[in-house]
DNA sequence: ATGGTTGCCTCGCAA
């Protein structure tokens, strides 16, 4: 069972690239964030004929998550549960014996702004949800774009952890390893450890400014975070970084796990 | 370094 998530950074200027990645690598499950679309206008069709269906909860411009499996999809959750949010940035839904949930952490913007404040209380429902999630004692993945760093590793180098920036701030970083410290399992730091070799540069996002990808300077913000019963299963991870060497790429590589 | 680049029913905004 594979399972990826991808913010594509708008699903209608990266079709090719993303029809032909799930082409090669088939993935049984699709957690996209930042589809920019109203569900109407999401091109369901390219995916319905890869076999997959789909679960939308989409917005113009701006944001909008989806969910793509090949198995069938029920019990479909749109937005946070107990969160007013005007913006599309949770879908959740069962698939087969799994619960799987696409996540797009607000950006933040800047620390101590009010998109900062927002980014805040996203993650402390985030958190109250899991919490509750955890009860059930699913295998439960969620999926997404934290939009954090959570630890040293995840960034190219000390510098960028000083001072208050966004993604690498101490409030943000504490924010996700609360999430963690619930039992959650972050599935590509269980595979390769901060202190191994391998463990070094596992980025997910290049900013598109400052010649960020010829420089390696990303970041490793987008997580597959694993319910104790989906961790148990967990065979593999990695990140497809050479996706983002495509011409017309995302931002964002696909990060995936295989579960047994 | 407050720049840089990309996407959007765009001429500013969010990332």
């Amino acid at each position: 069972m594979k399972i990826v998530t991808w913010n594509v950074n708008s699903i209608k200027a990266r079709l090719p690239i993303v029809i032909n990645w799930l082409r090669e690598n088939a993935p049984d499950i699709v957690l996209l964030q930042e589809i920019k679309c109203e569900n109407s206008a999401f091109p369901s069709e390219f995916f319905e004929d890869l076999g997959y269906n789909i679960a939308l909860h989409g917005q113009k411009t701006y944001h909008g998550v989806a969910i793509l499996s090949k198995l069938p999809i029920e019990d479909v959750v749109r937005g946070l549960p107990d969160f007013e949010d005007t913006q599309s940035r949770y879908i959740e839904a069962l698939v087969g014996s799994m619960r799987v949930s696409s996540i797009y952490v607000p950006n933040g913007q800047e620390v101590g702004s009010d998109k900062f404040h927002y980014k805040l209380s996203f993650y402390k429902k985030l958190k109250a949800h899991m919490k509750k999630s955890l009860e059930a004692k699913e295998i439960a993945i969620w999926g997404g774009d934290y939009n954090v760093a959570p630890f040293l590793a995840d960034g190219p180098n000390e510098e960028a952890f000083k001072g208050e920036r966004i993604l690498t701030s101490q409030k943000e970083r504490e924010a996700f390893r609360e999430l963690l410290w619930l039992g959650i399992t972050d599935a590509i730091r269980v595979q390769y450890s901060e202190e191994s070799l391998q463990g070094q540069h596992l980025f997910s996002w290049w900013d598109y400014r400052a010649n960020s990808w010829a420089q390696n300077k990303g970041f490793r913000i987008d997580h597959l975070l694993l319910s104790p019963q989906a961790a148990d299963r967990l065979e593999s991870a990695g990140i497809n970084s050479e996706v983002r060497a495509l011409e017309k790429a995302s931002d964002h590589a696909p990060v995936w796990i295989k579960l047994r």
